[in-house]
RNA sequence: GGCGCGUUCGUCUAGCCGGUCAGGACGCCGGCCCCUCAAGCCGGAAACGCGGGUUCGAAUCCCGCACGCGCCA
């Protein structure tokens, strides 16, 4: 029963990542990794119309910046079609698959009359029973066939799931389903466990979705002799209208979350979240972490909602917890990614990553925050207008300029001395008198800290900035 | 329609070989701190799908139902 483990990863080239699939690859990879395993990458590529070669491409690209590694392929099925051709052959010539004629119409007529007598809807297995001198004179005929995979016709399949435990299957509701199409290309329900067998998975770790398609696949490991792997099949990962997560609900491509500034590790331990904890009170967990405590065992079987609220909250938490010059490389990198115009400037990246760092849940939020650091700020016309409808914001102002003009040397820590002088001369509290001030330096009310801010701006030009200010104001 | 899986605060979850005020987290509300916003700290509202049964005692065990989702068709 104990081999080496190993796990697969299969993915379908066919576009963005959604993070339902990147969860089950994640599960996969802190497995094999918590348990010295191999992971084997493997495009499922079949679906030629929809596979493109950018995706593999692009999949590759992600994984990478997951850190989710791989140690054998990537392989394409498409490229395997020669060996799955041989495999089915031999299967045809042991007896335990078979070429199947019957057409479209005949299929539809057969499901058509099972419905009518409240029968099952699977194939009869017409073909399988046939006499062989019939199935040579429809051959003749140049009927194209597909190939069947012969199926236990009584007694039950049955499988001991890691999460699910005893699951059991009636083998007389099963039906022999098309393992070869036509065309020589494989179906999914063959090429899957077919190169799993090949490739020597120990544990196949899978979407529930899966869970119903196993009887069918166990009948392939049978018919070749295998040893049948631990099934282990993960609760599915929902939108919010707890539907089975797709497109229509909105960002949930990794891709997204990248681009918005969530970085690898928290996505990661996000993920590790959904469908499996710890303990019961663990939330934040580094990648090591989750490698050495990652068991099946504590995999949940309910489906779980995914919430992005509760992601950009845990990236907050792996910003903060961020080394100060790791944070700033992060923004640097984000920056570059996203081919912001505050790329170009990574001394003052630096110099601005301390200020924010705290404030952060995504590094998306950074130009926003941080950009009056950078020129000109840009006006929130709503904080705008609430200086406008303070009057004393000329005063302050004024008070905060001629405070500020005197300060020497330009620090943090002078700044503020100077700025509560100014408070107490005019006889305000901090909070009045330093909105404006805000203002007329970052364009809004919500910022960074004033002292360090006006530190950064330099004096000059945080003069100039207020002076702007107090002559829009006049008008 | 058949088969399968599931059901604890709005959400993620702990607890499920019977006994806890059903715990933690996100979000939400209030407060403290305070140069804004965050962060931090303190506090609050909020859950065992329903019905039976077993038992001194059930979220936990048994039976039935309902609902949801998935797969095949």
């Amino acid at each position: 029963m104990s081999r080496p483990v190993c796990v697969r990863m299969p993915p379908s080239p066919t576009g963005l990542f959604h993070v339902g699939t990147v969860r089950t690859m994640l599960f996969n990879w802190l497995f094999a990794r918590g348990r010295g395993g191999r992971v084997v990458l493997r495009f499922e590529d079949t679906d030629v119309a929809r596979s493109t070669e950018a995706a593999v491409e692009h999949a590759e690209a992600v994984l990478r910046w997951l850190g989710i590694d791989w140690d054998d392929g990537p392989y394409r099925q498409t490229q395997r079609y020669g060996i799955y051709q041989e495999a089915v052959e031999d299967l045809i010539a042991k007896g335990a698959a078979y070429r199947c004629y019957c057409t479209e119409e005949e299929l539809a007529a057969e499901r058509a009359r099972r419905q009518a007598d409240g029968r099952p809807l699977i194939y009869s297995g017409r073909c399988r029973h046939r006499p062989a001198a019939e199935l040579e004179a429809l051959a003749a005929q140049g009927r194209p066939a597909v190939v069947r995979l012969a199926l236990p016709e009584t007694g039950t399949t049955a499988i001991e799931d890691v999460v699910h435990g005893t699951v059991e299957w009636d083998n007389a509701l099963q039906g022999d389903h098309v393992i070869l199409r036509p065309d020589g290309s494989p179906t999914y329900q063959f090429a899957n466990p077919f190169d799993d067998i090949a490739m020597g998975v120990s544990h196949v770790i899978r979407g529930e979705d899966l869970l119903p398609s196993t009887p069918r696949q166990l009948a392939l490991y049978r018919a070749l002799g295998a040893p049948e792997p631990t099934f282990a099949h993960l609760p599915m990962v929902l939108g919010p209208d707890k539907r089975k997560l797709s497109k229509r609900h909105g960002a949930i491509s990794v891709e997204e979350f990248r681009d918005a500034g969530v970085i690898a590790d928290a996505l990661v331990n996000y993920l590790a979240l959904v469908g499996w904890s710890y303990d019961d009170h663990t939330t934040y967990m580094t990648r090591a972490e989750l490698v050495e405590r990652f068991t099946l065992e504590r995999v949940t079987r309910s489906p779980g909602v995914f919430d992005p609220e509760k992601l950009e909250w845990l990236n907050g938490e792996h910003l903060r917890a961020l080394p100060p010059e790791a944070f700033a490389h992060e923004l640097q990198n984000f920056l570059v990614a996203a081919s912001s115009p505050l790329a170009d400037r990574p001394e003052r990246i630096a110099e601005a990553a301390p200020l924010v760092q705290e404030k952060m849940r995504v590094l998306g939020q950074f130009p926003r925050l941080a950009g009056f650091l950078f020129g000109p700020p840009e006006r929130d016309p709503a904080s705008w207008e609430r200086v406008g409808r303070d009057e004393r914001a000329p005063a302050s102002l004024r008070a905060a300029r001629t405070a500020l003009a005197g300060v020497d040397p330009w620090r943090s820590d002078t700044i503020e001395a100077a700025l509560h002088a100014a408070c107490e001369r005019e006889g305000t509290k901090p909070r009045v008198l330093f909105m404006p001030v805000r203002v007329a330096l970052t364009g809004s009310t919500v910022s960074p800290g004033l002292y360090e801010s006006l530190e950064l701006v330099g004096r000059d030009e945080s003069l100039a900035r207020l002076d702007a200010a107090l002559a829009d104001l006049a008008t």
